[in-house]
DNA sequence: AAAATATTTGCAATCGATTGTAAAATTATT
DNA sequence: AATAATTTTACAATCGATTGCAAATATTTT
């Protein structure tokens, strides 16, 4: 029934040698004859034998595992990140685990203690919407787990971050907006503790600025950036009677909400209003007209953090922390296209 | 610069008792006196302890967690059914670790043989679409490992498993099609391999034979399913000139990829081709016209096969294996109302 | 108050793999 | 062939927490 698995000193025994010997011949030791490892791995793989992590690990005190803290595993920004972090992780032999934290500051420091008693060697964390100060992270400092932030990164924190451009990225939405003839900008923006967000913002107000027209603080509506708040909003926004000819909305998802809200309305997109989003869901792609938006390389930002974690690892830390912005790309759909 | 991380041998010094004792106390045992146990817990807290769990792990010979082995995360019926399991899981003391086989086969297996290296106490599975044999899942029957299948199980393994009623849905989408006027109805089909793929190819077929209607080999269409097989799939069907007014597709994002031939070659929807697929990604809601769809509640899914997995983990794998159906719903929208 | 019982605590082995160092075996040198 | 140098293997401690059992302390019973 309870069939306990093989160890090296099962291996040992058979062979009538140490398991020192044997645990040298399997991690492929200079100081084993190749014929002892031949024998050894033979033997190991005939009895099943399967190296157990838990002691391996326990002994060199670090798992060979990287932890990922993200806000939810749905977005597909962050599916993209994950898939460049096990990249990167997997060819330098590094194990992934993924935790969300849906948002919410609370599972998010449960998850930092998990991480800490599994004894990941390294995280690399996107911060939920309610995240304010870095105290929780602190905890992978003091105990000497080196840090790599993406996309949404803590201010005033000495870790290496890897972000996005999101005010130039902002601003050339915007002036694109303004381009097409956009004299009336509305912005939806997410929590302003987030850097992201408050780049996104600037880079809206700057482009107003630049091209001479009077930033209106009223037109820029504040919230968590779901579905159903753009959907909110744009109702708020045509019931202003502001005369708003265009959207720059901080998130995709919000911004489809109010183009659903607009269509309902009979409010045509882009002639009567253009819609900008960010961070180019696959759904904005489908919707019509399809939204303009800007991508983000999720993909790439996963793996450049992942590769800077991975020099601190191997480096022990001693490597100066630097941060990384990317330049994301606008890509300009019939939503703003007229 | 390496602060090691405090044990319980520190608190035992500490405080001048034995790490026996310390780790009793922090496990609430009830061998030591309340009095003992608050001592220890404030000098836990007070130099920061945080319990080891490789070295746990390893001495109880389990770690505590879950795996999970999806295709992809990015697929929001598997987004839904992670958070279903990690809230089983939680509640019930566990973690949760997430590995994608990304539909690859070579994948799969590594991320088995890793699951059993560190040893986690039981997996839920989902197969990629390459998997036709549970050969390299048999390793954890050996190991005994429970493991518990979802929405995409192999047959013949005497293993638990929380499936939809794949047969059922397929057969109501299809006599939705046909309740609405469609004639000679295509369907697009994904692996042979997979029994879901059958289970809703046999509905369809089922649903002709209900209604009088012969079933044509020429008009199964199989394929990976990705978006651009539905594209490339519907210029086939557009070009075959067989008159075919309806499509069921075996999951949205080929159903979309079709309808985005459909509405690029003028096919009016669901006028011409009524249009139904399978799965409720959000995007289906957001295409136009809007896509009617089967929904799977992944959550629920998610958590029920956790639950089971955590049943026979907690009777030490003395339970019947059992297999769960959940009754899924069709979703009409636009695609198909006509 | 002594004996018997119950409650706490300490000792020491254990989980399985790794690794510094000593011992043994092999090869090279004179 | 004897010694030195080198390679290979074995011994034993270690990582940190857990746990059976014995020892010590506290409590109850007679």
């Amino acid at each position: 029934m309870k069939k306990s698995k093989p160890t090296i000193h099962e291996i040992a025994k058979l062979l009538n040698i140490d398991s020192s010997t044997v645990s040298r011949a399997l991690n492929d030791s200079k100081l084993v004859t190749q014929k002892t490892k031949d024998k050894v791995l033979k033997k190991a793989k005939e009895i099943g034998y399967q190296r157990n992590m838990l002691a391996s690990n326990l002994r060199k005190s670090k798992s060979n595992t990287i932890g990922v803290i993200v806000p939810r595993i749905s977005r597909h920004f962050f599916s993209s990140t994950i898939a460049g972090i096990e990249e990167a992780a997997y060819t330098h032999g590094y194990n992934v685990v993924i935790a969300q934290s849906m948002e919410k500051l609370e599972r998010e420091k449960r998850i930092v203690g998990n991480f800490i008693s599994n004894r990941v060697d390294g995280v690399l964390v996107s911060v939920s919407m309610e995240t304010v100060s870095a105290e929780h992270l602190e905890r992978f400092n003091q105990t000497n787990t080196p840090l790599v932030f993406f996309d949404r990164a803590l201010p005033n924190v000495n870790n290496s971050k890897v972000l996005i451009d999101d005010y130039q990225a902002s601003l050339q939405a915007t002036e694109h907006l303004i381009e097409m003839g956009c004299k009336k900008i509305a912005h939806l923006s997410g929590p302003k503790n987030l850097a992201i967000y408050k780049n996104r913002l600037k880079g809206y107000k700057d482009a107003l600025k630049l091209n001479d027209i009077p930033f209106d603080s009223k037109l820029v509506f504040a919230s968590a950036l779901h579905q159903e708040d753009g959907y909110r909003l744009a109702d708020d926004i045509i019931k202003s009677k502001k005369a708003i000819d265009g959207i720059v909305s901080a998130n995709d998802l919000a911004a489809i909400g109010a183009m659903k809200k607009l269509k309902e309305s009979k409010v045509r997109i882009p002639e009567d209003i253009a819609v900008v989003g960010f961070s180019n869901e696959p759904m904005s792609a489908v919707i019509e007209p399809a939204l303009s938006t800007v991508d983000q390389s999720g993909y790439d930002i996963g793996k450049i953090a992942c590769n800077l974690l991975i020099d601190s690892l191997k480096n022990d830390g001693a490597i100066a922390t630097k941060t990384v912005t990317l330049s994301p790309t606008l890509i300009k759909r019939a939503s703003t296209l007229r």
